[in-house]
DNA sequence: ATTATCTATAGATCTATAGATAATGC
DNA sequence: ATTATCTATAGATCTATAGATAATGC
């Protein structure tokens, strides 16, 4: 018989078995969501198949989200604080506010790349055209002007370089979740493969940002914290 | 009476009345369509929505289209023919390269202001991901490598070159469209104002096509040539 | 007893087609 | 007679809810 210290570690029973129950359905349907709305939009799908694929009773959706729209504003939450967490901790010590949006960006695109279906789904939020507003464009826009207060970045149109760099970051995302598109996939290839997608994007973006052509490529190759 | 000659212009009665009629009601049903799904997406609109704001009999639909899918097919087709023609008309005889894109993508801009409907529907095509492919990336990865084969650009990397232009003129698109929203028309209208959003889009692309500062503000205000 | 799930279903909406009506063109 | 339109509708699909079932926690 164990000791009563090792059945109770820390706080034992904290969370009873009907929420846990709960927390898992409800994260079951958000999964569920994600992946079918990133492929087809929040039109494009019907809550019972929100519910076919999560494995849960068709009724029992109501008892988590009032709508269709109400599990995609969820989503958008969800998704984009846990990715903005993910970048704070990786690029927490950066100084240089160029190596931090290097880290940054290339980050989102490696990781749309690992799992395609979280990046169809920034990518369809990001172009839906509340990238100004939410998500992760409040974000960018304050990292340029970070680089700009510093001198480290030259623009004198603030605005529209963050439209430009957001704008790139999310086409290039775009344009390598279509890789199985053999024409695209031999376009991304061409011109001598002068590296991985996310490099070769960070090079143009800080070229938009004012860094001379060779700081550009040293920026866009510095070493990349694990995750 | 009148003479013979005068009630036959040229070829008089060349279309019969059927056909025009025909014609006319796939125009409205394609207008109405753009207008509906240019707001929507395919997904979010139904066949009796168009149907009705076309004024047009339900059952009339399948004349002349075979599905949802399929007068969306249409349209892209149209649109994106239509404006194109309407580029070359315009700048046929542009020699300079940069000139040339900073005359399109500058009417592009415009366009979509005058238009919003036309707009969206350009944004949405655009940033579906078949930029690369299919509508005006083509075209627009066609002015590039005139502009690098000349010597007027320089990009080391053409592909992403041309995926930052893209990304960055669909954007600023984006963007303006969301100009009923204050937050984002403050934040355009913020920064001293140096121009229109067209001018200042095309200033950030000749700056990544690799154009110094002061040529790039100079192309970017180029006379416009009248539709 | 409470809570979360499930099944079943009413009502609304949407698609595609069939058959009737009106206009054209010989 | 032909052609394009319209109206009407069957069948499929989807949403939201009501009531039953199963599991938890006192």
């Amino acid at each position: 018989m164990p000791k009563p210290a090792e059945m109770a570690p820390a706080e034992p029973m904290r969370e009873p078995r009907g929420a846990r129950r709960k927390r898992e359905t409800r994260a079951r349907l958000l999964e569920a969501a994600l992946e079918l709305m990133a492929e087809r939009g929040v039109e494009g799908v019907a809550i019972n198949e929100i519910t076919e694929a999560a494995d849960v009773g068709f009724g029992s959706f109501y008892n988590h989200f009032k709508s269709k729209e109400a599990i995609y504003d969820a989503l958008i939450d969800t998704v984009f604080e846990e990715f903005g967490d993910t970048l704070d901790r990786l690029a927490e010590g950066i100084g240089d506010p160029a190596e931090y949006i290097s880290i940054c960006i290339r980050h989102a695109i490696r990781r749309a790349g690992h799992e395609p279906v979280w990046g169809r789904f920034l990518v369809r939020q990001g172009l839906s055209g509340q990238m100004l507003s939410r998500g992760l464009g409040p974000r960018l826009q304050r990292d340029i002007r970070r680089g700009l207060d510093a001198g480290r970045f030259t623009a004198d149109d603030p605005v529209l370089t963050f439209i430009a760099v957001g704008g790139t970051v999310l086409t290039a995302i775009s344009a390598q979740l279509q890789s199985d598109n053999a024409a695209v996939a031999e376009q991304l290839g061409a011109d001598g493969a002068r590296g991985s997608l996310d490099e070769r994007t960070v090079a143009v973006v800080m070229r938009l940002l004012g860094l001379p052509a060779a700081e550009a490529e040293t920026v866009a190759r510095c070493p990349l914290p694990a995750a």
